[in-house]
DNA sequence: TGTACATCAGTGAACGCGCGTTCACTGATGTAC
DNA sequence: TGTACATCAGTGAACGCGCGTTCACTGATGTAC
């Protein structure tokens, strides 16, 4: 989180070298991400870039020390990016309207997806074979269930009338310490349950499984959205 | 839909050219099937299936085309294999008991996926960049979801207590076409959510997302299994 | 049952391609005095 | 302000690898008479 040097705006500004290196990195990253869209993650190629940008496929090199750590980069910036929107949708919702906080973050959400659907393919299609995510991407993956969860806790569900949820505590363990147990586990199994559906809505549509079945994607998940919503946020 | 030649036991049985041209086409499948464990279908390589059946790689070309054909092939069994599970749980339950059918089946999938998370990965996560599926894979396809709908058409919801799905007749006409209009919209509209929650499930415990906070995904399954045919069912 | 011919499986070399990564190098930009 | 040195970006050749696909070929298996 060393951000500081990217927006402090005093003169020297970290150099002119050091911005026309920063200018570079997104460059790179953006050719890497149109390559995504007609390859796919698995068929990255350092040397397609190099060539989209004119350079020798060695001067990567001085930017991504390897076709992994450049993966890395695109994961993360994608988890934050659909983050960002996320909460932005969230913020610009009254308060105290739940469900249209839920409602709101879903549909951002989905148009996320809809517009960067490699950058969704990337983050939460299959993962990339031989691909192990560093540790790195574990804080920015956290937020989107996190922006989900926090609707939830902020409501004062205070009540849990589901039936026999007591034996998912274990299941749910983690997640129960995470909001301090101030969400029962009956609820947070229906929380669970709505950020599955929701995942599955845009996986379905996205992965072509809705081809001549589900004609309106979009009409649709607000169907689905607004009544998840009612379910989860009585 | 040519099986009658590989079911008939008469004494040619086809001639034994044909038997051992069988036995390898599996062996070459199995093979296949193998490297989408350890390398994801993407990098699925006819040299390395070569290799791994002693054999050179251009004889892989008397058995498949092309690789996008063994792709083809990999893709309708895997339809094929958990479609045959599906109905097999199904067949398994008590005609009149729709949740247990219901619960049945959600369990068939997840067994299956979790058995094969490869075969799981190649028809319902990232399509392979490049691979366009051929119409011969639609029909496999359709067993799933067809499988699902059945349960629902089978049982008599002959009102319709959901508000306002009229909206959604033209979302999913054609699913509604599919069931000759004896299932509502409404009802419909519950039984893609529920599809979609099912596969949201699977997706995310698969590919990782349930890493740190579902921690018994088993678990977790099985209460949403019941807790959606009640939803589903009533 | 035996012969003559057609069909097919499998071989091995080759074509042309792309890839990630390394390395010694040139030249430009920055830093210290 | 000017010089000397260190840092860094970018180059181009090379290494070693794997891939899908084609092609002319050798033998073995099947078929027709």
């Amino acid at each position: 989180m060393s951000s500081s040097e990217d927006t402090i705006d005093a003169k020297p500004a970290g150099g002119v070298r050091a911005r026309v290196r920063a200018e570079l990195t997104a460059e790179i990253k953006a050719s890497a991400r149109r390559q995504l869209a007609v390859e796919g993650a698995s068929a990255l190629s350092l040397r397609a870039i190099a060539r989209e940008l004119g350079m020798a496929s060695s001067a990567i090199y001085r930017y991504f020390a390897s076709r992994d750590e450049l993966l890395t980069a695109l994961i993360i910036d994608a988890y934050i990016d659909v983050a960002d929107q996320i909460d932005a949708a969230d913020a610009a919702c009254e308060r105290s309207d739940r469900r249209g906080r839920f409602v709101a973050i879903a549909h951002a959400l989905r148009s996320w997806a809809v517009t960067n659907p490699n950058e969704y393919a990337l983050i939460y299609g299959t993962p990339v074979p031989g691909y192990a995510a560093p540790s790195d991407t574990v804080d920015p993956a956290a937020r989107v269930p996190t922006a989900l969860l926090t609707v939830l806790v902020e409501s004062e569900i205070a009540e849990d009338r589901a039936p026999d949820a007591s034996h998912l505590g274990e299941a749910l363990a983690e997640l129960l310490a995470f909001t301090d147990h101030t969400v029962p586990a009956a609820v947070m199994a229906r929380a669970v349950e709505a950020w599955a559906e929701l995942f599955g809505l845009i996986s379905l549509e996205l992965f072509g499984h809705f081809h001549k079945s589900v004609t309106d994607p979009e009409a649709f998940f607000a169907h689905a959205a607004s009544s998840i919503a009612e379910r989860l946020l009585p």
